[in-house]
RNA sequence: GCGCCCGUAGCUCAGUUGGAUAGAGCAUCCGCCUUCUAAGCGGACGGUCGUGUGUUCGACUCACACCGGGCGCGCCA
């Protein structure tokens, strides 16, 4: 808190004496050292290198306009321009007294409150959510705990895979293969069994792969039969979401999947077509570069033998399918017309950073006025690695599951409460255990 | 081939946007328990900041090149 009060009082001096210089480059932090004092602040100098002045003289002239005689003592100029802040006894104590009052010590709730929409962990339904999902929800939500502590308006968003080209698949091994005792004793793990069976057939055997083609082309055109399949697959999934998101905590204000852009998908892909931003290409409906951007920038070229060539963003698939390019452009244009956020925040791993480079200048052609409304940003992190430094799998090769990775910690955790503290009841064991195991994840 | 991310102590990572002697946790070693969580406390040990050039009064930080690892490049998401 102080070195913000400090740094606030720090910019007003150095406005009043260098009006063109960058107060955003004005920064007071803790000393580096006691013997600098409390805080130290060595912005004075890039400043003057900026301007081009005598750091020191600056110094000195800032320091004559500093109003801060009641929270530190006369400040130190050292060296070539290093201001040195010393805290009077008084001011820590005051301080000290607003704690004891309820307020924070380590922040200031934001000055002007901004919307913003984040969306993070993103399971697919019919799948276990593995491993990897616990770095998108863990990430995205302790920025929407930051972004709320901070004053702002959060509306956090789970962009669930309840569509696709996985459902028709899914819907032939539901339709031929399903064991309902097993789908009653584990969801997740009986439906995961049928798409990779019909994924394995459909390898092999055109005629399997045909009917999932079909079984798809039902669903979506709205077949009574199939749409119940599909929304009890997303059921089961659901509870198998909320079940991780209640042990790990994190919650959403709303889950609006893919499935429920579906009807302003066609209506998305005319209005690109229509604004001159799409054409068809191949069969296939495409947005290509339109070389404003330099080539190694733009997100639609990409170098093959020494020559930029078209890598353009499908929105329509030369079957008539939509991509997921669609579904996000339609879902940027929702979420803008809904909460009007400052910005929309995407915590995805960083294999999609092209998708997302692509998709926001895709919407910056297409909405070029929305766009300028809203700052979309994709919050991008690695992949987590085994010891080997490959991703981590099961021994087996398998991706490693989000429950099995929570239940083994628990476990782990377990074994040494229960031999260091035996005198707990289980209850409390398994409550550190939990604790324990969790924060070790 | 082109592009993106990463490389800091034995391990996992910070390093506040170019500043003063590069930090923490864990691990290791030493010292602390007549018990309110020893799942703790104090101390020590530990670094060519991947390598090399360059820019600068000053580089972990910026530029370029290389080495090593991960990932991505038209009808999956």
């Amino acid at each position: 808190m102080f070195h913000l009060e400090i740094e606030t009082r720090l910019r007003a001096a150095v406005s009043a004496v260098a009006p063109s210089a960058d107060l955003a480059t004005v920064q007071v932090r803790p000393a580096a050292e006691a013997r600098f004092g409390d805080f130290q602040s060595n912005s004075l100098m890039a400043v003057a290198k900026a301007l081009r002045l005598n750091p020191r003289q600056l110094a000195t002239d800032v320091l004559a306009r500093l109003d801060i005689a009641d929270l530190c003592e006369p400040v130190e100029i050292a060296g070539p321009g290093f201001l040195n802040f010393r805290l009077l006894p008084g001011a820590l104590a005051r301080l000290l007294e607003q704690a004891l009052g309820g307020s924070h010590l380590f922040f200031r709730p934001a000055a002007s409150p901004r919307s913003v929409v984040i969306d993070f962990s993103s399971p697919n339904v019919a799948k276990p959510m593995h491993v990897g999902h616990i770095r998108s929800t863990g990430i995205g939500d302790a920025l929407q705990r930051i972004w709320r502590l901070l004053g702002h308006r959060v509306v956090s968003d789970n962009h669930i895979g309840d569509w696709g080209t996985q459902f028709g698949k899914l819907l032939v091994g539901w339709k031929t293969l399903l064991d309902r005792d097993a789908l009653g004793r584990d969801p997740i793990a009986e439906m995961e069994r049928l798409y990779k069976e019909v994924n394995a057939r459909c390898d092999a055997d055109p005629a399997t792969l045909d009917r999932a083609r079909r079984e798809l082309v039902q669903l979506q055109s709205g077949d009574a039969e199939n749409l119940g399949i599909w929304k009890e697959m997303i059921r089961l999934s659901q509870v198998q979401f909320d079940t991780l998101y209640g042990r790990l905590g994190a919650r959403f204000d709303v889950t609006l999947g893919e499935s429920f852009y579906n009807a302003e998908l066609p209506g998305v892909v005319e209005s690109l077509v229509a604004a001159g931003v799409a054409r068809e290409s191949e069969g296939a409906v495409a947005v290509f570069s339109d070389h404003t951007l330099p080539p190694k920038e733009d997100p639609l070229l990409v170098s093959k033998d020494g020559e930029w060539v078209d890598i353009p963003a499908l929105i329509r698939k030369s079957d008539g399918g939509f991509n997921y390019m669609t579904t996000d452009l339609a879902t940027i244009a929702y979420r803008l017309r809904t909460w009007s956020p400052d910005e929309i925040l995407y915590v995805v791993d960083d294999r999609q950073s092209g998708h997302f480079r692509g998709l926001f200048h895709v919407f910056s052609r297409w909405r070029p006025d929305d766009f300028r409304k809203a700052q979309l940003r994709h919050i991008g992190f690695g992949k987590i690695l085994g010891e080997d430094g490959k991703p981590f799998k099961t021994r087996s090769g398998d991706t490693v599951k989000l429950a099995d990775l929570l239940d083994e910690a628990e476990e782990r955790a377990q074994k040494v409460v229960a031999e260091k503290r035996p005198d707990l009841t289980p209850d409390e064991q398994k409550e550190i255990a939990r604790i324990v195991g969790f924060g070790a994840v």
